[in-house]
RNA sequence: CGGGGCGUAGCGCAGCCUGGUAGCGCGUCGGUUUUGGGUACCGAAGGUCGUCAGUUCAAAUCUGGCCGCCCCGACCA
């Protein structure tokens, strides 16, 4: 836990990172997860395989290295450049630290997979990826190394394909809702992945590394609680084509005849974080890899596919950009390291002690993860700690309250508290983590 | 990769110009004090001064090479 600020961190959501311990830097663009970054990270990676699962989409695990062959024979070997980070191994065999799996999914398909009856299909997974970026920065947004769900969908045709297509941008609005996170769909372009038809998923921040420009009306759309049918290819296109209607470009799409056709007073440009991104790119992968499927009538065609990612450990930074003040981190309940903070004001008194380790034992209880901060330090030391790292809910123990039979239970994004009798208080942060 | 900067205790920095006993703040440890928003005081531990070479009686300090890191730009989930 640091007061000062180090000097190598330029924005906000890398100094708080550091300063709350949650990362240590070992080299430029490499980090460690201490135990604070960590549970941060879990529980994203926990999100996003519940909404995975949700849409029916199956987890597995590739690995980290992968032979260059697969590569060569994608072509992307050579075209991939300088970010690809190539390695030989003692038997001067290359091979490659993954920046992307769409080669090793295809090659997994290839040989598994070989009829439509089997289809569709979405295999995805959540695996450290790594791109050798001519300058990293700005903490575990912009690493080298990161963390990262990488999905990719089989489909007889183009028109199968498309509904996955829509399925994702469904799923992912979902997912980064649940992380507190309002994340735009943008139109975007495909880069290396190939493909005609993409869109990222940024959110709002002026740190961002892209402009965006977009329909103010965008960001008044909530996914809310409605259930979904992901099989329901008419209902995803609909909810697809809510989303996509109000114009939202990053700058590499923007095109300002169209968005002048929005209303002045509609039109916004903002910076953007990028957190997710998904594509159908056809047969570009499975028709030179040989990746087919028989056909009802005994043809081989070459699948349909598209990938589907989303920046799992940028988006701890991400998070952090979109949901801070000026005495540290404000962590949304979904992605909150720990439930709820107890703090006690006078440690080594038998009365808050008692009350402190009771709250403890009844919040686990309750299924929940408190941190109680029992360390032998001012009031102040401790509230300031709290607020850094960010938990959204507190409960104060101080023997000034407990005279009284309460606790006090404060909120850190609205600063609120209340007094309550520590049972209450426990069945309050219960319930505010019921729905999660 | 072009341009700029930095490397001295766990962290933040001073010292370097003008060579001569390695310092300050925070943190850590021990103690006293204090106790509802980063308390004050006393004491202690902790450093191959990035690295290699050179110059010199003597190098954190001057010179050169190398390594690492940061910032701006081009590039990027």
């Amino acid at each position: 836990m640091l007061k000062e600020t180090p000097a190598e961190a330029q924005i906000v959501s890398h100094r708080l990172m550091l300063r709350a311990g949650m990362i240590r830097q070992q080299t430029a663009g490499i980090y460690s997860w201490l135990p604070l970054g960590y549970r941060v990270l879990r529980r994203i990676e926990q999100i996003v395989h519940e909404e995975q699962a949700r849409a029916g989409h199956i987890p597995m695990l590739m690995p980290t290295l992968q032979p260059a062959d697969l590569w060569r024979e994608s072509g992307r070997y050579d075209d991939y450049g300088e970010e690809m980070l190539r390695i030989t191994d003692r038997h001067k065999r290359d091979l490659l630290y993954g920046p992307t799996n769409e080669e090793m999914i295809t090659d997994i398909f290839r040989t598994h997979v070989g009829s439509y009856r089997e289809l569709p299909l979405t295999l995805y997974h959540i695996q450290w990826k790594f791109r050798d970026e001519i300058r990293p920065r700005f903490g575990v947004m912009r690493g080298r190394e990161f963390y990262m769900k990488d999905g990719y969908n089989f489909d007889i045709d183009k028109e199968a394909a498309v509904h996955a297509y829509n399925r994702h941008m469904v799923s992912y609005l979902r997912t980064y809702e649940r992380m507190g996170l309002q994340a735009i769909p943008m139109r975007a372009d495909t880069g290396p992945i190939g493909g005609d038809l993409s869109h990222e998923f940024l959110v709002l921040a002026d740190t961002g590394e892209s402009e965006v420009f977009y329909d103010a009306a965008i960001t008044d759309l909530t996914f809310g609680e409605r259930a979904v049918d992901y099989d329901n290819r008419e209902e995803c296109a609909a909810i697809v084509q809510e989303w996509t209607t109000p114009y939202a470009r990053t700058d590499e799409t923007h095109d300002e005849a169209v968005f002048n056709e929005v209303p002045q007073a509609r039109q916004r440009s903002r910076r953007g974080i990028e957190v997710g991104q998904i594509f159908y790119f056809g047969t570009k992968y499975s028709e030179p890899m040989g990746a087919t499927v028989t056909t009802p009538d005994g043809a081989r065609v070459p699948v349909h596919m598209g990938s589907h990612g989303i920046g799992v450990s940028r988006l701890v930074g991400a998070i952090i950009e979109a949901s801070h003040d000026e005495n540290g981190i404000i962590w949304p309940e979904g992605v909150t390291p720990f439930h709820c903070g107890i703090v006690n004001l006078r440690q080594g008194d038998s009365s808050t002690d008692a009350a402190c380790e009771g709250l403890y034992k009844a919040l686990t209880a309750a299924g929940l993860e408190p941190l109680y901060d029992d360390r032998d330090e001012r009031a102040g030391a401790k509230f300031a700690t709290m607020d850094l790292i960010g938990l959204p809910w507190r409960i104060t123990v101080g023997p000034r309250g407990l005279k009284n039979g309460v606790v006090e239970l404060t909120s850190r994004r609205s600063g609120e508290s209340e007094e309550l009798t520590p049972e209450a208080a426990v069945e309050r942060v219960a319930a505010i983590y019921a729905g999660s």
